[in-house]
DNA sequence: ACGATGACAATGC
DNA sequence: TGCATTGCCATCG
């Protein structure tokens, strides 16, 4: 049987796994928001810990190049190693990015403007 | 206990 | 678009 009693660090451990799912599940060619990973992992409010997670786990399979601020930005600053190794990841994935970091996404393909895309 | 910090977000100008 | 402000969460010294 399992323990009677989970301890706190199995459950921080279960968000972990939860987020990293979530980023995972980013398709290729496709971008989410920290927010965004955080509501779909069932934590709305912990974008940041989002943020702390992806900086500590370096999971060769995790896409975590995908994960971009709010505004459609690379997190890191300008000029940073991250910022290009970001930059790099997603323009070999075939996305648009600006050299200021900015994530063209040709319009919006979040849900919403998926579903309500009338008829293509 | 408390203030500073960070791969953030929402809002307003 | 860009910048400043405020709110939030988790760590750290």
């Amino acid at each position: 049987m399992l323990p009677a009693v989970e301890r706190d660090d199995d459950c921080d451990q279960a968000r972990r796994r939860v987020i990293l799912a979530v980023v995972r599940a980013i398709p290729a060619g496709q971008v989410a928001g920290y927010g965004e990973v955080a509501r779909r992992a069932g934590l709305p409010g912990r974008a940041r810990l989002v943020a702390r997670l992806l900086a500590r786990s370096a999971q060769s399979d995790l896409p975590w190049h995908r994960v971009l601020r709010s505004d459609g930005r690379i997190a890191f600053a300008p000029g940073s190693p991250g910022f290009v190794e970001q930059l790099r990841r997603l323009r070999a994935e075939g996305l648009v990015v600006s050299d200021s970091g900015r994530v063209m996404t040709g319009g919006a393909p979040d849900l919403d403007s998926l579903l309500w895309k009338p008829a293509d």
